[in-house]
DNA sequence: TGAAAGAGAGAGCACTGCTCTCGTTCCATC
DNA sequence: GATGGAACGAGAGCAGTGCTCTCTCTTTCA
């Protein structure tokens, strides 16, 4: 709490950078991130472009407080999602995750574009500030398959998987997260979490054509289906 | 043939087109479809800046050229894959598209990135150019499961999928194309179109983690087996 | 109370896409 | 073969961009 530290001087300096993230948000909904500017998100404060240089070093830092905002809000979607699902339905909770994704992409597409499609071109962004969030709705997953694996409701191969070279990969990852699962299912979840967003991403980035589909929730479903199935769960 | 109406102006006009479109694809590489630049073409052509607007309208309408250019480049390289594939391996055929995407996107992340990553805003590509060229890849991955259904080599439920509104654009969709394959598998190809360039897209945007796998490619062979499994070609 | 730090304004630099005008060069038609 | 028109390249210019620097005024804190 740095509250007790609040002058009137550094209350003004939050209030700022809240405007600025959320003016920066509505250009970015409204323009993408290739077209966001500071001086319009300036213009928008009422300040001269060279003022909010006092509140955000680049445009690149703007876009990462952006890109944290965004992860935040989509972990927050998918938690909130989940809470409404039994903890033993590992096959609803999966889907609710899927749904949530989804549901955030097609209402804020430019942020999730910002953050699941084309890297801005020279913007890398700073690991130690996104990985934390970046990371949540994929946790939520591995702890629905992890539940599931452990209730023996997965149904998966459990030899090693080929090649030894990804074998001591998997087996990696499973130790740095203390899973119980499998190799097997450590391998399908990565196809799962890549597919899922290639699902949502097709839809959001329009590849599916304008007049394929009358209700493209409705092939979404069924494509949950396919990714339940894909990791075993029954 | 216009050979016959071949001037020197002309024939210089159409070296300039090939020049800038070769030029656009080196910036796009190099800087990104954000960053690309008439200007920097302009400069790199030997022009002045207003030059090239006789040959090109608009930085749009060079994305156009770059993308039609793309999408035939990915095209071909699907083909050339195709060609070294038995007709009758099926699970094979599949396969070897999902390498020919994933190794023209690693090669040329760029141009992957504007046909397959967020869309540029404000930036439609003209669907009268860009349609045939775009459908490419799609066609022959439905050639294969066309192929593999009339073969016999495809499980797959074969009751209509649901809900009706589905049902009727699957439906359409099989029509439309000459198909044979039920509307189940319409839907599980087009489930495994979206999570193949799902998967690709996961590693050609960096979305797996520097550190986190030796050799990506391992994984993506696991990956083609679940896709290849989805559609129940065996 | 006075020095230091913070904040905003404004000018300026190099860049962008794009438009307009101006001579020059080529080419098809009379 | 001359000639009118189209194509072409250059240059200036407009409005916008990210970002830096300097200047002034205000707040903060010792």
């Amino acid at each position: 709490m740095d509250d007790t530290a609040s002058t009137p001087r550094s209350r003004a300096r939050e209030q700022t950078m809240r405007d600025i993230v959320r003016i920066g948000r509505e250009h970015l909904a409204t323009d993408g991130a290739a077209a966001l500017s500071l001086r319009a998100v300036a213009r928008d404060l009422g300040l001269v472009s060279s003022a909010v240089y006092r509140y955000v070093a680049s445009r690149d830092e703007l876009l990462t407080l952006l890109v944290v905002d965004g992860y935040d809000e989509l972990g927050d979607a998918v938690d909130a999602a989940l809470a409404g699902v039994d903890r033993s339905d590992h096959a609803g909770r999966m889907a609710a995750i899927g749904r949530a994704v989804r549901a955030w992409g097609l209402a804020e597409p430019a942020t999730y574009a910002l953050l699941f499609g084309s890297p801005v071109p020279g913007y890398e962004a700073p690991a130690e500030q996104t990985n934390r969030p970046g990371t949540r709705v994929v946790e939520r997953l591995v702890e629905v398959w992890e539940d599931a694996w452990q209730a023996g409701a997965v149904r998966v191969d459990e030899g090693a998987v080929s090649p030894r070279r990804l074998s001591r990969d998997l087996a990696r990852i499973r130790r740095q997260m203390g899973l119980t699962v499998p190799e097997q299912l450590v391998a399908r979840g990565l196809f799962a979490w890549a597919a899922l967003f290639g699902c949502v991403s097709w839809e959001v980035f329009g590849q599916y054509g304008a007049d394929t589909l009358a209700d493209p929730g409705d092939l979404f479903e069924h494509h949950l289906a396919a990714l339940v199935e894909s990791v075993g769960l029954r």
